[in-house]
DNA sequence: GGTATATTTGCACAAATGTGCAATAATTAG
DNA sequence: CTAATTATTGCACATTTGTGCAAATATACC
């Protein structure tokens, strides 16, 4: 793995794990319809703009993805693209 | 998932979430044998009490292991628990 | 026992990170 | 157009984190 693989994989693993942000991966994985900020708020007690934070952090490691709706914008997980990532590690570090 | 869990989680992700950290994982990966922290001062280039404290992460995490030889440490890669721990995590993420 | 080698720890420090509040921006609904 | 709702951003702050150096500790080799 080179260093530039290796900085993208440590900022992945970074962005999952924090713990707030690792709730709001969780909510996002119960849930079937894509869910906005203010909803996600719930199920993390911090201030809506650390929720925003916090999604674009994760929107920027592609672990979701954001859509417009309405005045809302609305998160849903990428769930083949989190689940590939890890199992790819796995593999590589299993050997 | 719990908050436990997801504290447990989150923490075992962080510990392969930070760059040089997971250049000793890289490392360790790329060895048969166990390797002593000297060793493993090579491959990022830091002092060596800063690899200590990594590897001290690691072990806490369980991602590495630690075993006496001689006056050294030597350290080798938890595989397949790590790649039990990722596959976990992918399967319940892909739902 | 004394010395060399390996590792950890104490200290200091800079940078990064997570957080809340208030203000601002963006966008829609009426 | 105006008002309401949703989300982001600027600012401040405390905490955590990564780091290096030097000292201390541990352990084996002679």
């Amino acid at each position: 793995m080179n260093s530039t693989k290796r900085q993208e994989t440590a900022d992945f693993l970074k962005a999952l794990g924090e713990y707030n942000r690792l709730s709001l991966v969780n909510e996002l994985c119960q849930c079937n319809a894509p869910q906005n900020a203010m909803c996600l708020c719930d199920c993390c007690s911090v201030d809506s703009s650390v929720v925003s934070r916090h999604l674009k952090v994760l929107t920027q490691e592609g672990v979701v993805r954001m859509e417009r709706k309405g005045r809302e914008r609305v998160y849903s997980l990428n769930r083949s693209e989190i689940a590939r990532k890890l199992r790819s590690l796995a593999d590589q570090i299993e050997g």
